[in-house]
DNA sequence: CCAGAATATCGCAGGCACTGCATTCTTGCA
DNA sequence: TGCAAGAATGCAGTGCCTGCGATATTCTGG
């Protein structure tokens, strides 16, 4: 129905980048590296969103109608990764076990992660070091597991929430904690698909056997 | 006062719970009963900490002393009942394998938390019902989860923080997070250690037999 | 029982994140 | 070029949270 229009609009939008849409990343852009920057040299929590401001070259207001809170900063396109992992998941035929199509979804981003590494480090180390804005990727990662439930929970044909689709959910998330959080400590040398796929190998073969 | 002076004393010197002690928890206490209570009525984003210190009888500047955050007030025994968890997981025998421990250690808080049921089941409402709170009991469950992934970490013999047992740690307290809330999304009736019991289950068996 | 030590409560001033609203400026389009 | 849409800005205000100094309460040793 609207998908033609759809279409149409988002290839005008292609097509011709305004100069308003582009300055408006421009901009954006901007403010994460002025942030980012400020953040590694004075630490988060010292550091405010008029100096963010100021460093960007906007006003203190104006940063608010680019990020809902000065943590989203540090995590900004966090969202548009995890919600390629959703997509893949979707276009995963249904008749895959679920948990490897678990896994190759999430195979698929980490690739992606690779390519921007040094940029990731720095923002999961601020992360890292920052309760508040850890929480914060915490409560977006809550946000994809619902996401991902629902997903499975539909190709599982069930019509309620159930526990299978948000256990398996839940568990895959947290395999990507563990390996990112790894990656991290080893001075992310090693390949984090590798250490995502161990992961979930271990889960997929079962605990009982562990160690 | 009406007590003999000599029982004040051997209170005192066998329990340590003065006057002091008693007050501040009999404080504590009614300052989460107030919180919560406001927090069904109105709301917790509508409910201020002035609110919270009028209706439990204190200066707003004391509430601060007995919580860190207004979020805290909702989770707050939340944390001891964690601790229960990382000491039951310590006095269990190394040669049990780490799962199985896990999951021993689990469902002993478990059976306790249908004790405490309808209290629980207010404070998760709230929490479910508002992203800031969860987000806090996810960072506090990160803290957590370090605890765990040290514990099984000596139980292993391993130097190093290694990937396997955070990889545990986190999916273990995704069983119970899972459980949790399926447990309360059926109308809090189902048994909460069977639910338990089911996630741990299905991940010692491996999820590639899933469904 | 009573001073002084230890600790809790409180009031105050202030920092900072974040919001709503009204205004001004920039850009896209006819 | 002129007008409508949208972005940036300034301002005033709310609310969480903190440090500090003053006051009140409880504990302890004599």
């Amino acid at each position: 129905m609207h998908q033609p229009l759809q279409c149409v609009k988002i290839l005008h939008m292609n097509e011709e980048v305004g100069l308003r849409e582009r300055k408006k990343r421009e901009r954006r852009r901007c403010i994460e590296d002025a942030a980012i920057d400020l953040f590694e040299d004075h630490g988060f929590d010292r550091t405010t969103i008029d100096q963010i401001a100021a460093a960007a070259d906007i006003a203190p207001r104006t940063f608010f109608s680019y990020f809902p809170t000065k943590e989203d900063v540090v995590l900004a396109d966090y969202s548009t990764r995890l919600e390629r992992i959703i997509d893949e998941l979707r276009e995963r035929s249904e008749s895959e076990p679920p948990w490897d199509a678990l896994q190759a979804s999430f195979l698929v981003v980490a690739a992606d992660y690779e390519a921007a590494r040094d940029d990731l480090v720095r923002r999961f180390t601020i992360m890292a070091a920052n309760g508040t804005v850890y929480a914060r990727s915490l409560q977006l990662q809550a946000g994809w597991e619902d996401a991902l439930a629902e997903v499975l929970r539909q190709r599982a044909n069930q019509k309620t929430e159930d526990l299978e689709s948000r256990l398996l959910a839940s568990t895959a998330l947290a395999c990507m904690r563990s390996s990112l959080r790894h990656w991290l400590l080893t001075g992310h040398n090693a390949a984090l698909p590798a250490l995502i796929q161990t992961c979930f190998g271990q889960l997929a073969d079962g605990l009982t056997h562990s160690r």
